[in-house]
DNA sequence: AAAAGTATGTTGCGTTTGCAACAAAAAGGA
DNA sequence: TCCTTTTTGTTGCAAACGCAACATACTTTT
């Protein structure tokens, strides 16, 4: 457990011993979840931080008609519940299954925002750590949305290829989607986003083989 | 100026007289922006939350060509810069210019994370409301999300009004968009949503009047 | 009530896209 | 090295879409 927490965001720059008195001033809860069981269950649960110790689980979100969603899946490390822990909702809109045998550890998120009685020092830095998660995420998503919002797949490829280039400083650069990957991140089909990079390789916009790429200036 | 900062979500929850004295206690600088001068520069500025009180402004990106691109327009009583502030980042990345003069509250993250020495208890609220903020903003962005990820009109059409359905809690509801802004927010043509729709009309799925939408169960 | 302005709906056309099915190339295992 | 699996590229086709230009309906102003 410890290994896994020590390289949590969340934990960062916090040291081990120091860890262990904050998980107790915290109350946190270490528990165990049998494969099918609903570690959070949609508009019944009251939102915690969870990371995900061991196992897998999906989170998931049911409609109107009961039909389920699959919004996301966890594994080791994880972390869940965050986005509505930290809107203060009373209970969580979406499911959260175990898949496997889980276990989970389970924060409060208001336990950690109010400092401890004994002013642990600690609280603070966890949480920057978690102000910090969120915005990041937050940036991510923008990041996509700029992508997602051209029309064309050639115009979406563009805004991505330009970006890692200007981030790495460099017109020629490794993407970490494979093809597959890449197309579902631009939520484009993946034949026909092929066939646009042929095309743009063709024109002389860009090289590229694999998931290295070379823009043209 | 306190006229905006108690309506703003960032200090919901905490009284007038409270209010001066934890901008005091934050040290925060209100300061003066001439039309076409820059609030932030990409690259120079230390990240701050900022609170424009008065004028207009846009956050803008420059490319390694050098071409701006309006990433959104900024108005009174909107927050900004806090993405980046709450990153932890020490340059923040884009730009921020006055289109008029401009009023703006600037306020230093890491003083806002640090309890203050005469312990006020309001800092506490202050950063639980910051991180109900960029939390909100986090899932507006994965709901708009889950919409545009639909590969069709309709697609993105039906995912965007039966959540609306659900989160009203009623078949009939009415939509905050006109259809211009409805077709921005899914990233499609206007006329080819307004023709999609009145295809979905045709076919029984839904009906609806400007903004006052039904949907047939 | 008329005029001007804004929002919404309609339609034709060429392009782009998703989809499906297959081919080729590269990677991994035995 | 051979075989299997995975990844990437190719292509035909029908459907969906963006675009532009215009028509109609609703609002607001004077």
């Amino acid at each position: 457990m410890n290994k896994i927490l020590m390289k949590h965001p969340l934990f960062a720059g916090i040291a081990l011993q120091d860890l262990n008195h904050i998980l107790s001033c915290m109350e946190s809860r270490q528990q165990s979840f049998n494969e099918g069981s609903f570690i959070f269950l949609a508009d019944e649960s009251y939102p915690k931080l969870g990371i995900l110790l061991s196992g897998k689980a999906q989170v998931i979100k049911e409609n109107m008609f009961g039909d389920r969603m699959i919004i996301g899946a966890l594994e080791a490390g994880n972390l869940f519940g965050e986005t509505y822990a930290c809107m203060g909702l009373s209970k969580i809109p979406v499911s959260v299954e175990a898949m496997e045998d889980c276990s989970v550890l389970l924060l409060d998120i208001n336990r950690m925002l109010k400092t401890c009685s004994n002013a642990c020092t600690f609280h603070q830095r966890l949480v920057a750590n978690l102000l910090n998660i969120v915005a990041t995420k937050n940036m991510q998503l923008n990041r996509k949305m700029s992508y997602i919002t051209h029309k064309t797949i050639r115009g979406r490829l563009l805004a991505y290829l330009e970006d890692q280039a200007e981030r790495t400083n460099s017109d020629a650069f490794e993407i970490p989607f494979n093809r597959n990957e890449l197309a579902d991140y631009l939520c484009v089909d993946r034949s026909a986003m092929s066939r646009e990079l042929g095309r743009m390789k063709k024109e002389g916009l860009l090289d590229f083989s694999r998931k290295a790429f070379r823009l043209q200036v």
